[in-house]
DNA sequence: TAGATTGTTAATCGATTAACAATC
DNA sequence: TAGATTGTTAATCGATTAACAATC
């Protein structure tokens, strides 16, 4: 079985060899994609042999061998489908930002509560009402939702989502969903982030002050 | 030293707890508060014992201590300010959807290359150029930056922060950004997860499928 | 050959979880 | 007391990394 952690290293190993290669270069060592994808030689030799990448100890390996085997891993016979439950501001956004940028998924249908976003074409995207959800996977085959609806809203939509027969999910709204354990759930919390980042902005910048602060002294009990 | 995880999960308890009380409950246990945020009861008491928050066998934890304490430990004496690159769709997005969210982090600054969308106020957040970045970060104290421009450029705007004092950063821009060791960096790439999560959502389709077909086979070599 | 890298194993590291005496 | 939870340690688990013989 393959971990996460790994499947994340394999999709940024094949965007970064598609910026590189293959017109610049044919072949790449496993420490030079290691330090692009900040990671260890051996991991990226360790992933590659797990995807059944062979290379030569003198010319490492072939940048095309491994772009192709890595989408030929990650991506299906057809493409994939997927929808968005929220047409706000961050909606619109991941319309317009991320929907030409993985070739072989496709933002499929996009899904409001309010009847004045709906049945219109937003950045290239058919939108319906939400009650047709359901109805809409399961006619188009979408296999994917992306949540963009507030926090008060995004367990109800996501449990229409998995009785949809969608199998995996991106939750951009700041709760914990709980989906069943065939689902795959990826819970982008925003506002998580920032304060994590914040706090560790603020360790640093403490780092350079004296030591007998408020801070420090609470921390050492 | 406590870990990034731990201060993940210390974020969200915060969150958790003010959702539920204090004014429906004012007692918890570890394994309720451990259910709600998607974890284990022992992680939750060993999480509290770091913080020096104690609970009593009888009645667990005392709601507004955990909440209190957190945000003793989380939050500095002075509010904290961000400053966010890139006014696209999804820096838009942003100020509108966080920008209210975090009590503690303000969103001070936006800055765009474009001159035609500086110089205004957008969703409560003055617009500038981004040659007047590092004076303005200085002269307001600005430690936190959102990167919300294009993957192009995303690198010479983590740079720039860097250079003009920023210790933390969001990128949400799809590219891997170096940074000097001191700076706190959260990468959020959309694209990577939306292709993680459409990797796993075929697999579990292709798990109710017959056994033999080109995907098992691959993977079994 | 000499020098570097691959494929792979073993060692290390850190985080999670099970377990249990002490406590209410 | 009996039953449940806390505080804390030890065991487990998994991921990362160091190391090295085989290879080019």
């Amino acid at each position: 079985m393959i971990s996460e952690k790994t499947i994340e290293r394999i999709i940024r190993y094949r965007r970064i060899l598609k910026e590189v290669g293959p017109e610049h270069r044919t072949h790449i060592f496993s420490h030079q994609l290691a330090e692009m994808a900040h990671c260890n030689a051996a991991q990226v030799r360790r992933d590659l042999m797990l995807l059944g990448i062979a290379g030569s100890p003198a010319k490492g390996y072939l940048i095309g061998d491994i772009i192709g085997d890595i989408s030929g891993f990650l991506d299906g016979e057809a493409e994939q489908r997927a929808s968005l439950c929220g047409i706000g501001n961050l909606g619109r956004a991941i319309l317009a930002y991320f929907v030409k940028s993985s070739p072989n998924i496709k933002l499929a249908a996009a899904f409001d509560r309010n009847p004045a976003k709906t049945n219109q074409t937003l950045f290239g995207c058919r939108t319906y009402p939400v009650d047709r959800f359901s109805e809409i996977v399961k006619k188009r085959g979408i296999s994917i939702g992306i949540i963009t609806v507030p926090a008060e809203s995004a367990q109800q939509i996501a449990d229409m989502m998995t009785t949809s027969g969608i199998k995996g999910i991106i939750n951009f709204a700041p709760t914990l969903l709980k989906v069943p354990s065939w689902v795959c759930i990826e819970q982008l919390d925003v506002n998580m982030y920032l304060e994590k980042v914040a706090y560790f902005a603020r360790q640093s910048n403490e780092k350079q002050r004296p030591m007998q602060n408020k801070r420090s002294i609470r921390r050492m009990r």
